[in-house]
DNA sequence: ATTATTTTTTAGACTAATCTAAATTTTGTA
DNA sequence: TACAAAATTTAGATTAGTCTAAAAAATAAT
């Protein structure tokens, strides 16, 4: 079984190797955690001696099917419980991030697989990221960026891509949510940002930056 | 703030304190937390500097007033969590114990008040134990052991004293629950066991042992 | 290609929580 | 009361996770 700690590098681990294939290095890991290189390098030979990754000095870490298994499995309940706390105690989606990180650790599979019951199976946290299904599978929607749309094409919010408290508070105030429609009105050439209307009533400007982690169907 | 082990401790004390006023022994604490003496005299040290209990070296250590709100709020927590547990995931109240020992340590005043109002703001968790309220108030309900009620008399079950799995499912199996109807149909002298009535159905026999960890209104 | 910079690892130290074994203190008893 | 037994504390060691500073290796730059 695995420390809380060895979770949290390894969801780091994994976090930081779904964006390329390619292997993940000490110093991502250490910014990831908050800790130093040298805390991480400890903490790699332990994963690897478990055999969630594979580490060769000085190159890195990639993971390994059995890491991704655990992996998955912490994210499973990260997920499920954000989904709680939205669902069913009325947390908003902007507060739930600190406390899933901590009830993500909790070691019980009848609670987890009762309380994914107890949610209706759901396919998706409150930020849109796919929830991994009990044996670690995730169904991958396909999804774009608002910002690179069709103009006047009208799609439907499906996830946010990175998601700060003060973004989320800040798409909230703006009337964006998980499910709301949306258009591209206008488009500003020189800086990218767009004009868009959400559920066809509210107007709002939003910079490149936000468009591009905001994830719409396609 | 409390890690995780102080947290523990603070709570075996207060629990073994509960019981007498007198000052809890070193031994005892290890035998409660499955630890060595020599531990608990270095914990014992630790929480007396965070003022919440008092402690004279040789003559064991008596719970502070900040003690007391501090084990509270964690009893809180876990009562909290065991009903949930019971009400919304549909656990048998034999299940509860093991999980709520890790999910009393989630640090969230957020959460806990969601959880409490989400519940329905109990009273009693499912072995009828109290829920301290927010403030750490306990509402203490009369109640007597079940094999020293008057015979033909009917009761309620209101809680169970010692709760291990095992006692738990073995009143499950007899037909007994918190809130059940119970009368004394007949007592043995010799022994102590009694002979009841549940619900006006179903007859069981059970030891002196067991009738006195079923608490009922008086 | 040699040097400078950056990255990573190693070495050694620290804290929290635990242990065993030995020393000390209290308690019980002859 | 004095000694034996039990309880408690102290001393010293261990493990997990962390750090800083120094050494080593890889990468970049002149």
């Amino acid at each position: 079984m695995l420390s809380y700690t060895e979770e949290n590098y390894l969801k780091a681990i994994y976090h930081l190797s779904e964006n390329g294939q390619k292997s993940v290095l000490t110093n991502e890991v250490a910014d990831a955690m908050n800790t130093k290189p040298a805390s991480v390098t400890d903490m790699i030979k332990k994963l690897s001696v478990k055999k969630l990754i594979e580490y060769e000095k000085y190159y890195g870490a990639t993971i390994t099917k059995q890491g991704k298994v655990d992996a998955l499995a912490i994210i499973r309940k990260h997920r499920l419980w954000e989904t709680f706390l939205v669902q069913k105690l009325n947390f908003n989606w902007d507060q739930v991030h600190e406390v899933a990180e901590q009830l993500e650790h909790i070691q019980s599979s009848l609670l987890i697989e009762k309380l994914d019951e107890f949610l209706g199976n759901p396919v998706a946290d409150p930020h849109g990221h796919p929830i991994p299904d009990k044996n670690g599978k995730i169904h991958i929607a396909q999804q774009i960026p608002l910002g690179e749309i069709t103009q006047k094409k009208t799609t439907t919010v499906k996830a946010v891509k990175r998601g700060s408290p003060s973004f989320l508070q800040y798409l909230s105030k703006i009337g964006l949510y998980i499910g709301a429609h949306v258009s591209v009105l206008r488009k500003t050439e020189f800086d990218g940002s767009i004009e868009i209307l959400i559920d066809k009533k509210k107007k709002a400007f939003i910079s490149k930056e936000a468009s591009q982690n905001i994830l719409v169907t396609e």
